[in-house]
DNA sequence: AATTGTTTCAAACATTCGTTTGAGAAATCG
DNA sequence: CGATTTCTCAAACGAATGTTTGAAACAATT
């Protein structure tokens, strides 16, 4: 039966609401109304509100890791392992700020819901963030680590937590611009991806 | 009449909750039980619960700016102007990760309400921020540009983000720590101010 | 002590919330 | 085609929301 366009059409108006409004703050009347879908269809598909916001993150999430994944094992066929750093630094960052790009309009909008979920802190979002996409974090932190032999362990921690920071703002702040065409949003990705690579790459480097 | 022992109740009671659950997260029912007093106390004491959130920004806010405008001018007194950029950057960050430090008990869960409401992005919290204390921000930011003649405008203004970014991340993560004696909680603020500074100040100066 | 003004309190207000229901329409399949 | 599953819809559910009310308790002033 694919896909019926109703349970897209809700994560679609999920997305966007939630960016705006918040997880608790945007109620489901206002999320089918703009979705042009009846009242009943989120417990119909979804089972609850609670499980809404769980798929908006697994429909996105899925897919910006699957390319943090494929990127970094380029990287370590292509280099070795672990691989230089600014080439590791790219392969984690690009992908997030493109995660809003691909075809659909609004996609861009979820970069902000990220944001939010980062700021909220619920135990239960970063269980499923752990168990769904903790490996690849691991691989990359790893990797990181093994090119800084120096850096004490408790430092890199914070300067990642750092960086985590600072992407997650830049994607909030980039996901709230004008919308662009494909190619000039590509662009903007690549701009934006260099400065904070070279703003991340200098900061990791820092006499600790 | 002084100040009822009421209206900071619920101040206190609003930034421990609001950290918590977030601002339509919490029901007034909840806070005015957890400050011990009567329902109707907030829309007497507030007139709404939108107030009552403005209020809460503005008791800590006013604190924070004061602190951050002080330590700039003795920079300005000792080192002449414009100052040194390490120096910029402590009395920019060091304020911020303090705020929660003072006297009274919860303070540091304020931290994770300012990074709620960076990530929430309210227009009218914006220009609310703008216009109190956009004017200390601008001095901070023209004292960086005068240490860093050679890189573009644009590039400063992208990695000043970023150092709010991780700025936010880390007041976010610091105010949900177990709260310590006072000075264990100022020892690990200079501690954690001082990592971020060492970090922003090499991601500042990295190659454009 | 009497009279103000200020603050508290329990109760109720009208809305809105997420979820459930049961009947009906649409689609799927043998 | 008929039979069966899948989906939509209007309506209602109980619970929870922010706010208002009017009387009682308290404090301050004359």
């Amino acid at each position: 039966m694919a896909e019926p366009k109703t349970k897209d059409r809700l994560l679609q108006a999920g997305e966007q609401l939630f960016a705006e409004s918040g997880f608790s703050g945007t109620s489901l009347r206002q999320l089918t109304q703009l979705a042009n879908v009846n009242l009943a269809a989120v417990n119909y598909h979804f089972g609850s509100k609670e499980n809404l916001i769980r798929e908006v993150f697994r429909r996105r999430l899925d897919g910006l890791y699957r390319q943090r994944s494929e990127a970094f094992d380029r990287l370590v066929a292509e280099h070795g392992s672990p691989p230089p750093l600014r080439a590791t630094l790219e392969a984690f960052i690009h992908p997030a700020l493109a995660v809003g790009a691909k075809g659909d309009s609004n996609g861009n909008s979820f970069v902000r819901v990220l944001a939010r979920a980062f700021v909220e802190y619920r135990e239960e979002l970063r269980q499923f963030l752990s168990e769904n996409y903790g490996e690849v974090n691991r691989r990359f932190f790893h990797a990181m680590a093994a090119q800084l032999p120096k850096l004490p362990a408790d430092v890199l921690h914070s300067r990642i937590d750092f960086l985590i920071g600072s992407l997650t703002y830049a994607m909030a702040d980039f996901g709230s611009r004008t919308p662009l065409s494909s190619e000039e949003h590509e662009k903007a990705v690549a701009k934006q991806a260099k400065l904070l690579v070279d703003y991340t790459l200098a900061g990791l480097n820092a006499p600790p």
